[in-house]
Parts: C-alpha cells; sequence; structure tokens
DNA sequence: ATGGTCGAAAGTCGA
C-alpha cells in the first residue's frame, strides 16, 4: 500500500467564457454540481458589479468574489471557496474595457483571468480597427508578461486558436479572425514573453484535436463539430510542474441554453 | 450560397 496525497492538496480552476452571467446561473450551478471546481473564473459576465447575481456562487460555496464588470458588453469575475487577496487590475488598451482580473490565492500563487478581445470579422487592420484593437492589446500584455516578477497563472479566453489542431480546419480558418497567422504570431510571443506553459495541450497534446468553443450558427454544433480552442490555461513552468490534469468540459456544450464555450478545468498539487 | 444564432437592448452591434 503506497500513501497516498489528501484530497485538500489538490486545487481545481476553471476558466469559462460564460456569454452572459445573468441569462446562465443556471450552467454555474450545473459546473459546481458537476465537477469539483475550487477557483471560477469567468469571462463575458456582460453586467455590472451591482448587478451580478452573486447568489448562486455563494449558494455553492463560492463565497469569495472579485468582480470587474461594466453594463452590457466583457467582464471577468473569480469566484473561490478560498479567501482571494485582489490584485492590481490591468486595462492593457487604455479604453476602461472590463477585461482583467488578478487574485492570490492563500497559497501565495497568483492568478490572472483574461478576456483577450475578439477582433471582428476582417483580418486586416486598415479595414477593421477591432483587429488592430486585438493584436495591440496581446502586444501591451506581452511587454506586461515580459516583466512579471513571480511565477503565476493566467487562464482566460484568449481568443486564438494558435495550434493547426486547435480549428476543425486549419486551411479553411487561415483568414478566418482567431486562427490568422498574424494573431498565431502574437499570442506566441505573448507566450514566450514569460516561458508560459499550455497546459491544455501538456495533457492533449497535438495532434489530437481540442476545441473549447462552437458556433451558435451551426445547425447541429456535435455533428458538425467546427470547433475551436480559444479558452486557455497557462501557467509559469514551476507552476507547470504541479499541475496533474486538465478537462475541457464538452457535454456543456450541449447544457440548456448553453454558451458557446465551455469549461476548462486544471487541477494542480498545491 | 457571406448565411446561420446568441445577448443586451430597444437601434443594431458585437461575438
Amino acid at each position: 500500500m503506497h500513501a497516498m496525497r489528501a484530497p485538500d492538496s489538490h486545487l481545481t480552476i476553471a476558466s469559462w467564457n460564460i456569454n452572459s452571467i445573468r441569462a446562465r446561473p443556471h450552467l454555474v450551478a450545473e459546473l459546481l454540481a458537476a465537477r469539483a471546481v475550487d477557483i471560477l473564473c469567468l469571462q463575458e459576465t456582460k453586467c455590472a458589479n451591482g448587478a451580478f447575481p452573486r447568489a448562486v456562487l455563494e449558494a455553492a460555496g463560492f463565497g469569495h468574489i472579485l468582480l470587474n464588470g461594466q453594463p452590457m458588453h466583457h467582464g471577468v469575475a473569480i469566484a473561490s471557496r478560498l479567501p482571494l487577496a485582489a490584485e492590481p487590475v490591468m486595462d492593457w488598451q487604455a479604453n476602461g474595457e472590463a477585461r482583467h482580473l488578478a487574485a492570490r490565492l492563500p497559497n501565495g500563487v497568483l492568478l490572472h483571468n483574461v478576456y483577450v478581445p475578439a477582433g471582428g470579422d476582417i483580418p486586416d487592420r486598415a479595414a477593421n480597427p477591432k483587429f488592430g484593437q486585438k493584436l495591440d492589446f496581446l502586444a501591451r500584455m506581452t511587454e506586461w508578461s515580459a516583466a512579471l516578477a513571480e511565477p503565476a497563472i493566467l487562464v482566460g479566453d484568449l481568443n486564438i486558436a494558435p495550434l493547426p489542431e486547435d480549428v476543425w480546419n486549419h486551411k479553411a480558418l487561415l483568414d478566418v479572425v482567431s486562427h490568422t497567422p498574424v494573431e498565431v504570431e502574437t499570442l506566441g510571443a505573448l507566450q514566450a514573453s514569460h516561458g508560459w506553459v499550455d497546459l491544455g495541450r501538456r495533457f492533449v497534446p497535438a495532434p489530437e484535436p481540442l476545441y473549447t468553443w462552437w458556433s451558435y450558427r451551426a445547425l447541429d454544433w456535435a455533428a458538425s463539430d467546427r470547433g475551436r480552442r480559444l479558452d486557455h490555461v497557462w501557467a509559469s513552468p514551476a507552476i507547470a510542474a504541479q499541475a496533474c490534469a486538465v478537462e475541457t468540459l464538452r457535454a456543456a456544450r450541449g447544457w440548456q441554453r448553453p454558451s458557446d464555450h465551455v469549461p476548462i478545468l486544471a487541477t494542480f498539487r498545491f
């Protein structure tokens, strides 16, 4: 008989673009009932802080909640079973959009929750300012990342599927925003700036297809399976060494009134 | 085939 670690030595962090928390509190409850999550990072909450439905999280034991929301668009949140200490919030576009939250966990680890701009439909700066704003957001984030002084975990909707196997058809999506070469290169520079380890791909290596998002516009998302891996969990090398599992919860795309994104869960031995 | 579906909001716009 060999020794086993106590359950409380494991910590599971989930990241999920919920596409409006007020429209989908039932999904949060379903996730927290289905999986042993300790910390839940949400993106696209789409509500002001005062309108955030805290009760659904508190009822599930997530009494520690950090919010960076705004009316209508964007918005991020971190909800936790464990106490969190708020850390400075970044505004990489300097335009007030709520796209970042940071928290220090009880064990001292820093957690960053990010919602990268989608970038519009046309992959050209001149024709589509949103595309340039997306690249600029990532460039400023890269400067920040390069200067980080301590190990961290970075999760969120990065709105880029970097690998050929991160999309349902690499060639067909080369000129589709989220998978263009310039976006992949820009995300690669961000990753390299800190040596971030892509935990999704550490546990499901390419060329296995891996997706976290399926369009609402598909007649049958599961049958066509035209997905993209837009949601990520990254960690500094020292923290990545403590990761023991990653799961993308594909089934959540089929839940009632689903988000178009599914949760990605990472478990660490801390 | 330039569609198709969502949410927020009450116009369309962004995703």
